[in-house]
RNA sequence: GGACGCUUAGCUCAGUUGGUUGAGAGCGUCGCCCUUACAAGGCGAAGGUCGUAGGUUCGACUCCUACAGCGUCCACCA
């Protein structure tokens, strides 16, 4: 043969192939899209992970996912542009910087704005984007030449394009909005900068006496001093305690001031008195709940939490822990302090200074959600964009219901600063530049304007990422308008159900409002950002607990790349993650992937070994017909039907079903049976032409198995796809053709003779395994057959049975007799014999039969129970009841020759 | 407290519009094997009253109700 002899390693080491085919891959452009109107587009854009985070399983998954999706239409002939890119994560990335330069014993504030967002950037271009550098790690094949960042100069325009938009739509307004406020720092924190911690504290009980009335209304709170800033008292509507007090008014004490008594279902009946002092500019429910009902906002303390002019004299000037003290002493004096319990409560701290959080009343920019929602509610409902587990249409539905205007301002430096523009008088507009600005407020050149000083929430640059990122609203300038028309709408959206509201319910809203001015058109099909979203799994430790970065409890992703092959990394998560539940991890469980991936290999490394001893017939192809025995026509119904099932899964994202049934294939059938099979063939005594045209099938099955996990194993599969055929330079399994099923070769009969076959091999194989006979030992088969099937039928598969069950000989008896000291079987009615003279213990073989018996007898116990019942036979389809009976007749038919069986052993 | 999800072999999970006593796999366990692709392997075996209690049905792992346990998200309690 002029094919080269090549040599695999015994063990697939997969760190030096996985290397060098990404490099090959990368270099040749392939993970590349462009316009191409004859194909058909598949779109995916990533989740862009923040710029200070490091990959972790999550990443791991949901890449895995994104990727093999992109793969998979790639080769269905797609033009698959999957879209990566970073997220600037205004806080983390902020706080990550000031750490450094706390180090350096420096604030932002020493550094001043311009020369502070300066280090960011060098920060960034230092150690940020960690996770899309590890990414080619994992082999995913995004269109790196389209990497994106949010803060990137044609993302920052979109930004302000959209702000301007919205502000002069009236979309964007300002308010008042409730915050965490450090009194320390001077400055609003995230809530989830804010650390709660269980306190001891007291429930005090006060009482407000009620205008024009004897009575009094007794409130319970944890923090009197805020009682200068209530502005209602609230019971609960069906209090029936309280109904005659609603619409009331009373007294606030020690300000002596009136305020009303409102009802709100907000108010827990069974807490304290059923009664609630409302404080709108100090906690953020009575916010809530003074905005449902339009209630004035007293705020009573300055930035320091200290008290302020809105408070009685005496109290000003106090911070917020004296005037409790102060104010309780007062109202004991007049007798209003009714009582006071112990009462824990949950404390907010300030992460950095463990300051005690005061909720506190800022100037905030808001985005009115209620227009934007209800588009992107029905674009759900109705079913144009699809959630994969549909479960999170509930979830989606009842928060779009619901939904609260969005505050967009945050008190930070790192971000899109906020396009707003004051003028000296105070008069402000929204503007895409300092020009703009002067022409909308009527100012001139020389007049002084200044630019609001916060930045926007992150997800206001997100929100816009599916079009963005091609550039819009300069997509025309830039000279990517076919881009943005080829590749948007994206197609699966690809994230963690945790960020629905955050980002997925606002990027639809974004779309759905913005992408008219590019698609030029109302039709919501064209203008939503994706068509299916897949809300992945969580990924959790052995107890349970999600795996994160706190909790120190998730393995290094990097590390198991290394020790076991990013193949076998991707194909263990992807086997273990089913369509919308959590998937239970440990390091370990990657044994399932590497083995496999081994398993392959070998299976490779046969097939390589008979290409080059025996040759292959040159008529290729998975559809290749010649020379047919049982064997070939059995792997081919497989391998249609698993392809068949591959595309079936893949359409409804069931990719843990798609690595499931290839694993299937793979290992057993392919492996276990055919290739086993096929042995008997090659080493026999056919002719050679016979054994080539059997190498060429089983290189044309192996080939398209590869191809078909190719999405889930990029790595291996190339190697091997590379190694079994010679290719054109430069090609790459990535871009060959995915096999595509054809039904014609799935056939029931031949699946049903196999079955047959196999039942026959694994009836001698357990009786060799219950007598504990060596595996290098032969041994004789006997077979009495039932009145319809001939010896040849058996007989033309002696090949098999030497070889998978180490038959040495095959003879048949008829009448009466039976073979004596003889283990016996029963397969579809048809009595097996296996003679051991010598070997056999007549004690075992009984023991084995009477189960067997056992369970058939149960069987055959509960048919008839059935068949005897009227309403069954009456009610149950016909097709049911056939099938009862056949198994009626096989159950007896057994079980007698069992018994028959047994009978001669004694 | 509200919404949702899960509960099948020792462990992790499959189980496709209800057809049962013909409930699968991987890991682990036990037995026999270094058989010329693979010991990261091959062959065989043991192991399950499908969370509990009811209901619908000729028939329930599968549908309904309640309960228990676990989990997620939201609201988090003045």
């Amino acid at each position: 043969m002029a094919e080269p002899q090549v040599t695999l390693a015994k063990v697939y080491s997969p760190q030096e192939v996985e290397r060098k085919w990404y490099q090959y891959w990368e270099s040749r452009g392939l993970f590349h899209a462009r316009v191409d109107p004859t194909k058909k587009p598949y779109t995916i854009v990533i989740p862009p992970p923040n710029i200070t985070g490091v990959l972790h399983m999550g990443h791991i998954l949901n890449n895995s996912l994104q990727d093999a999706f992109i793969r998979y239409k790639r080769m269905k002939g797609y033009e698959a542009c999957w879209i990566p890119g970073t997220d600037h994560a205004g806080i983390a990335t902020q706080n990550v910087v000031e750490k450094a330069l706390m180090k350096e014993g420096k604030t932002r504030h020493d550094l001043g704005r311009d020369k502070f967002i300066e280090r960011v950037w060098e920060w960034k271009k230092q150690y940020g984007g960690v996770i899309i550098k590890q990414l080619r790690t994992l082999g995913c094949s995004c269109d790196w030449e389209r990497e994106r960042f949010t803060m990137d100069e044609s993302l920052s325009n979109a930004v302000k394009e959209v702000f301007v938009r919205m502000f002069d739509d009236g979309l964007i307004y300002r308010g008042k909005y409730i915050v965490n406020w450090c009194p320390k720092d001077h400055t609003a924190i995230s809530d989830d900068e804010v650390n709660y911690t269980l306190q001891e504290g007291k429930l005090y009980y006060i009482a407000y006496p009620i205008a024009g009335s004897s009575e009094v209304a007794v409130v319970a709170t944890t923090r009197p001093e805020t009682m200068f800033g209530d502005v209602a008292v609230a019971v609960n509507p069906s209090d029936e305690r309280y109904q005659h007090l609603i619409g009331k008014t009373v007294t606030l004490p020690l300000a002596m001031k009136p305020i009303p008594i409102i009802a709100d279902e907000y108010v827990d009946q069974a807490f304290g008195t059923g009664m609630v002092k409302i404080t709108p500019a100090h906690d953020p429910n009575d916010f809530w709940i003074g905005q449902r009902h339009n209630l004035p906002q007293v705020n009573v303390m300055d930035v320091s939490a200290r008290m302020n002019e809105n408070v009685p004299p005496p109290y000003q000037g106090l911070d917020r822990y004296e005037a409790r003290k102060g104010a309780l002493a007062d109202l004991e004096t007049q007798g209003l302090l009714v009582k006071v319990e112990d009462h824990t409560n949950n404390i907010g701290r300030c992460y950095r200074c463990d300051t005690v959080i005061e909720p506190y009343l800022s100037d905030q920019w808001f985005v009115r959600m209620k227009p934007l929602a209800e588009p992107a509610l029905n674009v759900v409902l109705d079913g144009t964009i699809t959630f994969y587990p549909d479960r999170w249409v509930k979830v989606y539905e009842h928060w779009m219901r619901n939904v609260r205007d969005w505050c967009i301002s945050r008190q930070l430096w790192w971000g899109h600063r906020i396009p707003v523009y004051y003028a000296a008088d105070g008069r402000f507009t929204a503007a895409r530049s300092e020009d703009e600005a002067r022409t909308k407020l009527g100012l001139q050149p020389s007049d002084p304007l200044r630019q609001d000083e916060d930045v926007l929430d992150t997800w206001f640059s997100s929100w816009l990422w599916p079009f963005s990122v091609h550039d819009w609203p300069q997509h025309e300038k830039l000279g990517k308008a076919a881009d943005l028309a080829y590749f948007y709408p994206t197609d699966t959206l690809v994230t963690a159900p945790e960020i629905i509201f955050f980002w997925v319910a606002r990027m639809i809203m974004a779309g759905l409002r913005f992408a008219p001015s590019f698609t030029h058109t109302d039709d919501p099909h064209k203008n939503i950002p994706f068509r299916d979203v897949y809300f992945t799994s969580i990924v959790r430790d052995a107890r349970g607990r999600k795996m994160s970065k706190s909790l120190g409890n998730s393995p290094e992703p990097l590390d198991l790349i290394a020790e076991y092959g990013a193949d076998a990394v991707r194909f263990t998560i992807l086997y273990l993650a089913p369509l919308g539940q959590d998937i239970i991890y440990a390091k370990e469980k990657n044994e399932i992937g590497r083995n496999f991936a081994n398993k392959i290999w070998n299976a490779g490394r046969f097939l390589l070994m008979n290409r080059d001893q025996i040759g292959e017939a040159e008529k290729r192809g998975e559809f290749n017909t010649d020379h047919l025995d049982l064997a070939d026509r059995w792997i081919l119904s497989r391998f249609h039907s698993t392809a068949l099932d591959v595309d079936r899964a893949m359409q409804t994202y069931e990719i843990n079903k798609v690595t499931k049934v290839l694993y299937d294939f793979i290992w057993h059938d392919y492996c276990d049976w055919y290739v086993e099979m096929i042995k008997s063939r090659l080493y026999g005594d056919e002719p050679l032409e016979v054994k080539r045209a059997v190498v060429a099938r089983a290189l044309d099955i192996f080939d398209a198995s590869l191809r078909l996990l190719h999405p889930i194993m990029p790595f291996i599969t190339e190697e091997l796809w590379q190694h079994i055929r010679p290719r054109q330079p430069g090609a790459s399994i990535m871009r060959a053709e995915m096999a595509e099923p054809d039904p014609s070769f799935i056939t029931k009969q031949v699946e049903d003779e196999m079955t047959f076959v196999q039942n026959v091999i694994e009836s001698v194989r357990t009786i060799r395994g219950e007598m504990s006979i060596s595996p290098s030992k032969e041994i004789s088969l006997i077979m009495k057959l039932s009145d319809g099937r001939e010896s040849e039928s058996i007989r033309k598969y002696n090949g098999y049975l030497q070889r998978l069950a180490k038959v040495r000989s095959l003879s048949f008896i008829t009448g009466q007799s039976r073979p004596k000291r003889a283990a016996t079987a029963v397969v579809q009615g048809e009595e097996l014999f296996v003679p051991l003279e010598g070997l056999i213990d007549i004690e075992v073989e009984k023991a084995r039969l009477h189960k067997e018996i056992d369970r058939v007898a149960g069987l055959l116990k509960s048919v008839q129970a059935k068949l005897a019942n009227p309403q069954f036979v009456d009610k149950a389809p016909k097709d049911v009841v056939e099938k009862e009976r056949e198994k009626l007749q096989t159950f007896t038919q057994t079980l007698e020759k069992l018994q028959r069986n047994y009978a001669a052993l004694a």
